[in-house]
DNA sequence: CGCTTGACAAAGG
DNA sequence: CCCTTTGCCAAGC
């Protein structure tokens, strides 16, 4: 449907390859915004990797309502939606996907990051 | 058409 | 380890 060759419609693309990726994420990981916006070709842009997921948190269309918000958290390993109100529901989800989560609400990265490479490769028994 | 905001990231104190 | 500043880029107004 783009008939336009000139029209800038990445942005577009931007965000359906920011929800595809976390669509992706398999149970137990997570991902970064700058990691999200690096694999979606816009490096630098963590921030609007956030401004995706806040606006899939508006259309209740059951269009991003499979998507797994939780597993997508900053590069510090920890949540960035406390002070939206359901930082804690995001650990409590993680947790609950076998994510542990430090007294200061900090996880794990190097060991539960995932990446589209790895593949869907379940999490061993070793980090159980 | 330009300023302000923001689910970030990295560096410095 | 916690807090503050700077940079970055896209979307909203």
């Amino acid at each position: 449907m783009p008939a336009e060759p000139g029209t800038t419609e990445v942005s577009g693309e931007f965000q359906a390859r920011i929800l595809a990726l976390v669509a992706r994420i398999p149970p137990g990981r997570v991902m970064t915004y700058g990691q999200l916006a690096l694999l979606a070709g816009h490096p630098g842009a963590a921030r609007q990797a956030g401004h995706v997921m806040n606006g899939l948190m508006g259309g209740q269309d059951g269009e991003g309502a499979d998507l797994p918000w939780q597993r997508v958290i900053n590069a510090q390993g920890r949540v960035s939606t406390h002070k939206l109100g359901f930082g804690d529901l995001q650990e409590r989800l993680l947790r609950a996907e076998g994510v542990p989560f430090d007294a200061s609400g900090r996880c794990d990265l190097s060991a539960r990051q995932w990446w589209p490479e790895e593949d869907r490769d379940a999490p061993p028994e070793a980090l159980f």
